[in-house]
DNA sequence: CGTAACCTTTACGAGAACGTGAAGGTTTGC
DNA sequence: GCAAACCTTCACGTTCTCGTAAAGGTTACG
């Protein structure tokens, strides 16, 4: 059924659970009904989950953005009235740009951690161009350039 | 002890069951010790939990490059022949770019939600310039003007 | 040398995020 | 109109990531 989105419907029932969805409507028998919008917030939820790696606590947060968003969008779509028009675009950019800053957190502190092992590395670039500058060895050393890997077990 | 790296002891104790970390060595008394590679290593395995937000299984997986880059700092000190020397920082420097690939790609992941959002956001500003050129209202209500706190291409 | 403040292992507990039945109701297709 | 294939709600089981004692050993300090 909604698997087609990449989760078990054991995973979206839990999702119910911890309040991050709301069916949109129940068959006469109880069966769950989904529309589109519910398919958007999975696919939502599932892209926090596996590529930010997101807590479903932190999810929570961040669909209330989402949640206004949907809020946002059935109400515009019922009014014709320009004026509550321009304001509903204006809260829903609103909160787009609040998910966004949110992700860019994340995305900086990945970012300092990528500058960290950057310096890291130019201070062995810096180790590397010292060696190669003493002049113990050639920069390009003879025939099969860096081919080394005979490593000694040695004690450690 | 070691929890001004901002971890408990439990935790550092359970990374060592996981066998993420070899305390270095033990006291008479079967303390452990640890050295400044167990600290930047404990530094490390922290970023990647907090600020990644990865499972201790993908940072296993990442560890293993850390793991190599503490041996070769170790061979490295060990040594004194500069084609050795040499190959050893050539490796270590492969190791952190390893490692900041994979970083890398979890902020793809995140930069493409980032652009559905700002998609979205477009789309929202489209329907906003279309409302006000159709001419229902003044471009200007009273108050504030359009702003827009989220920049477009601010890639990294 | 005593004792307070550490540390050790072992073990049980806990919440998050589901998996996996069981027992039964509902829809669909022929 | 009936069987297959769904769905429903419990409800217990599981893995991960630690928290929190319990019972005892070790180290530092006066």
């Amino acid at each position: 059924m909604a698997e087609e989105v990449g989760l078990t419907a054991r995973s979206i029932r839990y999702y119910e659970e911890r309040g991050l969805l709301k069916p949109a409507a129940r068959s006469e028998g109880a069966y769950r009904l989904y529309d589109a919008d519910d398919i958007e917030r999975l696919r939502y939820i599932k892209g926090l989950r596996d590529d930010a790696g997101f807590s479903l606590a932190d999810i929570g947060q961040l669909l209330e953005d989402e949640t206004a968003r949907a809020r946002i969008g059935a109400r515009y779509r019922e009014t014709d009235d320009p004026g509550e028009r321009r304001a509903l675009l204006l809260e829903g950019i609103a909160r787009i740009d609040h998910q966004v800053a949110t992700l860019r957190v994340k995305i900086e502190r990945l970012q300092s951690m990528i500058e960290a092992a950057t310096a890291r590395r130019d201070h062995l670039h810096g180790h590397l161009a010292e060696l190669d500058a003493t002049g113990g060895i050639a920069p390009h050393p003879a025939g099969s350039g860096t081919h080394r890997p005979a490593e000694r077990g040695s004690r450690s």
